[in-house]
DNA sequence: GTCTATAGTCGGATAGAC
DNA sequence: GTCTATCCGACTATAGAC
């Protein structure tokens, strides 16, 4: 084959991808209204206007960065979880962690933006409310193998706010490992005795 | 007395009073970097040079609102529990909860700005890393009665982790009461019968 | 598909009048 | 103590050349 390109319209994508990286470390940097135009093309070599060309316009980097990423891995966990004939919310937890102990800048993006759009009138902020919702309301759909007596649905929601808030000590501090101060975390949500079994 | 002033420069304190409360709805709303002079100059009825007077520059209006305010009754929160008889975590952040459920606009600014501030570069930055070490330090002072085995240090991490975690989910949904997500937390963190008498 | 050029607005900060 | 005026730079976005 003479064709040297493995794919169609490869460069398109490869600007594309860059433009997502870059977005993707400066909103986490410096949050949606932080973030101009200029650095973002910039750092992949462009114009503002040739940036502008890919995504429209700067709500369009937003939009490019949300419905690319982030949650399509942590929905893949939660669809595995279905099909588990013992399905352990302890074992939720520790795979998201793996995943995004892998994935540092994408977190600290969701970190930041999560927070900038407590604003009711930030262009993400019914993206994150229904996230939030949903993360919840998905879990809370598997018939988790828990201790007698405990609510389901109090433990999700401490736990998903416990893991958003120990993601932020987490960047805060450079050098540290999110599965390990996880495992402490986790101690201390499903404490043994009581969750012996079940985790 | 024919003095209307209950007291010197009463004026001028208004003005920074002013300058505060709207310095801190902004940096909520918009964080340190979507925040701009003109928008407090506004607020407080005033133009940009006349802010400026006020604070010098615009780190001046960070370190105004970050010195003035927040971490003053929460300390005082961590200096009464030292001399009590039998200090009990879960009274600690009981108290937390209940100073933070009345001032949720200083609560937005300081979830933004924490998130903001991951950022090395970001003027806070140093503020919130401190902070938030200073936190779990002071209370590790504190000769807490825990029942026999649990782990001190993971606790208060795990917990001050899932209050950060929680407050943001009070500020993205209007009409919940801190108070009451705080309390269901409270029972997953420190489940009975385990925590029986000590909460 | 990417550029230059430009429009038009807004940013922080300073100088100096009152 | 607060203003007006002004500087200079950065911003988003558009138009049009190539």
């Amino acid at each position: 084959m003479s064709d040297s390109n493995p794919s169609p319209t490869t460069q398109t994508d490869d600007r594309r991808a860059a433009i997502i990286d870059a977005t993707v470390e400066s909103f986490g940097k410096l949050g949606y209204y932080g973030t101009s135009l200029q650095r973002i093309a910039t750092e992949v070599g462009l114009t503002k206007a040739g940036v502008l060309h890919y995504v429209g316009s700067k709500e369009g980097l937003l939009s490019l960065v949300l419905g690319e990423v982030y949650d399509r891995e942590t929905l893949d966990i939660m669809a595995a979880m279905v099909t588990e004939r013992r399905p352990l919310i302890a074992d939720m937890w520790r795979r998201i962690v793996t995943v995004n102990a892998k994935r540092p800048a994408l977190v600290h993006m969701f970190s930041t933006l999560s927070a900038e759009a407590l604003d009711p009138e930030h262009p993400a902020h019914d993206y994150f409310a229904d996230r939030e919702h949903q993360a919840v309301s998905n879990a809370m759909n598997i018939n988790w193998c828990v201790p007698d007596g405990v609510n389901v649905e109090h433990v999700l929601q401490a736990g998903f706010s416990m893991m958003d808030g120990l993601q932020l000590r987490w960047l805060r501090t450079p050098g540290q490992d999110l599965t390990t101060m996880w495992a402490d975390c986790e101690d201390v949500l499903m404490p043994l005795p009581m969750w012996d079994g079940y985790r």
